[in-house]
DNA sequence: TTATCCATTTAACAATATTTAACCCGGTTT
DNA sequence: AAACCGGGTTAAATATTGTTAAATGGATAA
């Protein structure tokens, strides 16, 4: 999935650059800007997946602000960022068409997973829809269509040999816990279900053999581990 | 626009009422439920645009409400109304996929900005209005007219037929819970059903053979896929 | 009314997918 | 050493789905 490009207009040069720092850790790609003038002139120049807006700035407030961008481009969600919990500002940015709000000091994580929730909604992430291949080895592993190729020949894969192989595959090289697995695939961590991923494991090891690159170890009570080995 | 409509699980009766009578003045379809177990088999049933669901509710809470629901349909927009502003249940709502949450007590009209803002961003008129010509593949389906064409040459569809692929058009690339198709298109989950739409999933699979970049993969135990593979 | 048509359901049987059981092994604890 | 535990392996038992055809039932035409 492609980077998503952020807008920040945050006067505080303190939190501006931690909110930069942050979200670009993150994956996101950021311009800061410290007043809502400059906002509006970068937002004219690049094109955006999404905005931060503080509210009270100079020059221009962040109300003001999503006035102008509102009339550019009327579906860019943007947050604000507000100082205190005033009902008063929180209604206003609602009823101009913000999409969310968050209320000062507020912790990364929670912007995170709103940020995230709104770039979702946004039909930003439409790109990433296509089918999702993974190779280890020699091996092509589309999960969506369930199908395993090993140079050229291809293997129809179950739901449930598929669930797993692409946890392990998302896990390589790491321990895939074995509660986590159950938990996911078989929704329950359960005596019987442990065996029966067991199974699978062997299934699975069955279908990989002719590769000797690649391999699934077992990780004595915690997991499996699929490795690649590389020459 | 066609109204919207909306699912409340509430288990405060005045509370609940309040909103249903709110939300119907200002033009929305409304179904109200008292837990989140009668939510889930509502949801089951019905097709809604969006979703307000308290969280302390006897019988099934809101977290797992939405848990369940998200397995089901993954975009579907959910508002949290929480009793309390505890950081805690904000994120784990966000965490878990909820869109928005609202703490009691709020202003309808904060309610209803954030329900539009939401609303609005969901691209939820998709649902159900205007046209209803789905592509997938090389073919195009109308529903509305029972009609599937493919390459010029166009056959006609029964009922149950056009309801069972347009729910999995609808879903196209996720998974279509098999609860859910019987719900909404038998009324009534029950063995009998169960094995009826088996024999309909047959017949829509001998449609769609001509294009091999269409499938309807199965997912044991929870239903079926249609995927679409791109070149 | 009866005959006929067609969508849908039910039935019967085949094929798969998944789970459970039984037995094995190696390492660890008592 | 004996008992135990986590996991490996295989096969039988169960559950779920695939497939086909016959039965049902509602609507329409004769």
């Amino acid at each position: 999935m492609s980077k998503y490009k952020l807008l920040i207009v945050e006067d505080d040069p303190n939190l501006g650059q931690i909110l930069k720092e942050y979200l670009e850790i993150k994956g996101f790609e950021t311009d800061l800007c410290r007043d809502g003038e400059e906002g509006l002139e970068a937002y004219k120049k690049e094109e955006y997946h999404a905005c931060l807006f503080d509210i009270m700035m100079p020059k221009m407030d962040g109300f003001t602000l999503l006035e102008k961008i509102r009339k550019i481009d009327r579906d860019i969600p943007v947050i604000f960022l507000t100082a205190k919990s005033m009902k008063e500002d929180t209604l206003h940015g609602l009823r101009i068409g913000a999409d969310d709000y968050i209320t000062k000091p507020f912790s990364m994580e929670e912007l995170l997973l709103r940020l995230n929730n709104i770039l979702k909604r946004s039909g930003a992430s439409e790109i990433e829809s296509g089918s999702d291949e993974m190779k280890f080895g020699d091996f092509e592993f589309d999960y969506t269509q369930r199908m395993l190729n090993f140079k050229g020949n291809t293997t129809k894969l179950t739901t449930k040999e598929a669930e797993l192989l692409k946890l392990l595959v998302q896990n390589k090289n790491k321990t895939l816990d074995r509660s986590m697995a159950l938990n996911r695939i078989w929704k329950d961590d359960s005596y019987f279900n442990a065996r029966s991923m067991d199974v699978y494991i062997a299934k699975l090891r069955k279908m990989l053999k002719p590769d000797d690159t690649v391999q699934i170890l077992t990780v004595h009570g915690e997991g499996f581990k699929l490795i690649e080995l590389k020459e």
